[in-house]
DNA sequence: CGACTGTTTGAGACGCCTCAACAGATGTGG
DNA sequence: CCACATCTGTTGAGGCGTCTCAAACAGTCG
């Protein structure tokens, strides 16, 4: 309500040589030397705080972002006024490609948590993309790559059941955290049952109980938005659709979890 | 199956200049001279019969398809071997921008009729990306059209019931074959039934319903791939989940088209 | 403290899928 | 030419998974 678009815009005083996300920065070149003073035409920092929007469907597009650091959402308003989270984005990742063709952003952005944000001004792009081979691969390479993400989420939303969906959604999630498999993992979950669902293509009662199950199976623990994955082995067949037995109802278990041992 | 991945290639002897379809190309520029001798890395008037695939999801990528006549639909092969239709493409559209990332096709293209499919070299693509900034931009915008696309496509399977998918293909189709509005319509669809819902995210018994429904209701006519739009209007209404009144049992009408003043 | 939001859990409804049977079109071979 | 198989599309009956609706609870904020 109260922190609708409010930012602070830094001066421009961090060079992009300085940057601690440069090795996965859009135009990496720039990190190296700014002969040309480019860098100047980047706004660097931009702070979001927690349900800020970096920019709304319907805007005029007047830069590409970086996130540094933080999480934000990406979400489209339909025309029942209902809205669909299409996307995730962690450190590293680019938002704005959806607004390059007509100029006017496609969808909204907005950030899940206190977020440092790097803006990439059109100028730039332009600029880079007619000077700058490697840039411009670069470029289309994240684009070829954001239709591939798109490609799978469709399957996703397919073909999937409500536990399918969520436990590739977890698995992908510990993926994109780098977490290492295999051991108990710690995930925090920057986003409401809700975004889930939405992205997800069910509703958040449905994600509740998903998740419900999993800790009865003893794959997971829920403690709000803190998860711990226990066993992400039996997340890698959930999200392959072969669970290994006939599961045990919700209060023949009375909520223990199962000993892992019964499972293989 | 005895149709697998023949194909003609013609000679280049088609020049640019006399494409028929240079108003929708990539490289509209090509179409006008062709100075540096460019066009030669076009491989012009591919022919591809009913079945014939354009690509295989996994191949190299070599070129950048752009389809002069007939249809093609793509699709993805998903891990546990059932394939997702992701599109159906006509006249003027582009296909292979899965793969400029990785150089490897995410998915696959198959010709749904018989067709004539210009390739357009790698080469070319990246020759023309550094030389020609004209060139470059479009080929950005189509990217980014792409993806709003395949979001249209998310929200689609996402959140409509099966009927407001059908009428939303249905009024897909009317667009991108380019029928006026507001009178009986001819369309002719390509894709079978089983592509249709595996686009939609259904089953083909229920394309199959949803149609007999919507021809009960008046609002068109089935002849097997032939369909007659009759009432684009009452589509329209049936797109935005807006059906005017409860609907009569299919046995109630014995078939007859429902006076349409009845509906209104 | 109450108001509010987000989450969990349950009961029931409903939409689409599954399975099955059948019709029509197409192709094949004798 | 017909008999037969095959494939696509249609229609029906029943089941299941997810949604809807509702209630209760926890956590947060004023």
């Amino acid at each position: 309500m109260d922190k609708t678009g409010f930012t602070h815009l830094l001066p421009n005083k961090d060079s992009c040589h300085d940057c601690f996300k440069k090795e996965q920065c859009l135009a990496k070149q720039l990190t190296i030397s700014d002969v040309e003073g480019l860098s100047a035409l980047i706004s660097k920092n931009i702070k979001y705080r927690c349900g800020d929007y970096i920019y709304r469907q319907g805007d005029t597009s007047e830069n590409i972002f970086i996130v540094k650091s933080g999480a934000t959402k990406s979400l489209i308003n339909s025309v029942e006024g209902n809205e669909l989270v299409i996307g995730f984005h962690f450190a590293g990742e680019v938002l704005g490609f959806d607004a390059i063709d007509t100029n006017i952003h496609a969808s909204s952005v907005l950030a899940l948590d206190n977020s440092i944000i790097c803006g990439f001004s059109r100028q730039l792009l332009d600029r880079l993309c007619t000077t700058d081979a490697t840039f411009q691969k670069e470029l289309i390479a994240r684009f070829s790559h954001e239709i591939v993400r798109d490609y799978q989420l469709l399957i996703l939303i397919n073909k999937k059941t409500a536990e399918q969906r969520v436990a590739i959604f977890l698995l992908e999630l510990l993926v994109r955290m780098g977490s290492s498999r295999g051991q108990v993992i710690h995930l925090n979950l920057v986003m409401s049952r809700a975004d889930i669902a939405s992205y997800l293509g069910l509703v958040p009662e449905t994600v509740s109980r998903v998740l419900s199950k999993f800790e009865r199976m003893g794959m997971l623990v829920v403690k709000k938005k803190k998860l711990q994955i226990v066993n992400d082995q039996l997340l890698v067949k959930y999200s392959n659709n072969q669970p290994l037995q006939k599961l045990p109802e919700p209060n023949a278990m009375e909520g223990n979890a199962i000993p892992l041992a019964l499972l293989y």
